[in-house]
DNA sequence: TAATTTTGCTTGCGTTTTGCAAGTGCAAAT
DNA sequence: ATTTGCACTTGCAAAACGCAAGCAAAATTA
């Protein structure tokens, strides 16, 4: 399972190999939102993902270095997953990923408001967002 | 096959909608380097995508507006496939999955080479770039 | 202390998608 | 007139997906 065999040299093709499907960035977008999440939720978000299916995705990015697996401050029960400097560095592509759609989609209002905002200053939102995210990483 | 159903209004999975698997996006980087590939041109990229694959997923950016089809001036028996506005829109996109694919994995040299160069004005580069596939719009 | 619920998975199994090879039909070249 | 090139389509086995149920450990409740 954690045998990402490479299908190419090009960075694309490689960057595929471990995030082209239809739910592991759905899960990296979780995190990018919440800063952290439990199995849970990432079941409750409203995709959908199969209980199966997450686990394996979520032992894909694990093995990729994408995330990682941290104890519950609260209860040895949960396990809080986050993103890794390498899950982090998404952000920028995330962020074009929505502008995209906001340009071909009809998306609900807050997100469309939040995307006129990052318009303002694309560089600083950046920036603040991998601050952000970059302080909870322990 | 044409019918897109929508997971949820969210734009990270309404793009994953359309070219979230291994090889659309694959497609796309052809085409923006080439600027317009025959279906033979797509079978005779590295990755070797089979060729009932490589129709559906044709199918599938033709249906959603990336790319279109023409024919080609030279012969009726070729078809050449060339990127809409909206498939030239994922510039921004791919080239922060370059960027990313950069800091993480082993580029071949001229790749490399190539992002070091858009690091000296990104914006300029993707305004050139941006121009120059539009050209090839007709 | 015992029973119940929560949490993070795993397992079974039918359906869908993939991947490989071979085949088809039309256009162009020989 | 026949062969070759090009853009697909078809068949089929293997893999991946998606749904439901099951399971062990931890936490909560009785």
């Amino acid at each position: 399972m954690s045998t990402t065999k490479k299908r190419s040299e090009c960075p694309i093709s490689s960057s595929l190999d471990i995030w082209g499907d239809k739910w592991s960035l759905l899960i990296v977008r979780d995190l990018m939102f919440s800063k952290q999440c439990t199995y849970g939720d990432f079941l409750k978000s409203e995709e959908k993902i199969a209980t199966n299916i997450l686990a394996s995705r979520l032992q894909m990015l694990e093995d990729n270095g994408v995330i990682t697996k941290q104890e519950h401050p609260e209860s040895k029960a949960k396990v809080l997953y986050k993103l890794t400097q390498k899950g982090i560095d998404l952000l920028p592509m995330m962020i074009e990923i929505n502008l995209w759609a906001d340009k071909y989609f009809t998306l609900p209002p807050d997100r469309k408001e939040m995307l006129n905002e990052l318009r303002k200053d694309k560089e600083g939102f950046i920036k603040q967002k991998r601050e952000e995210l970059a302080a909870s990483i322990s």
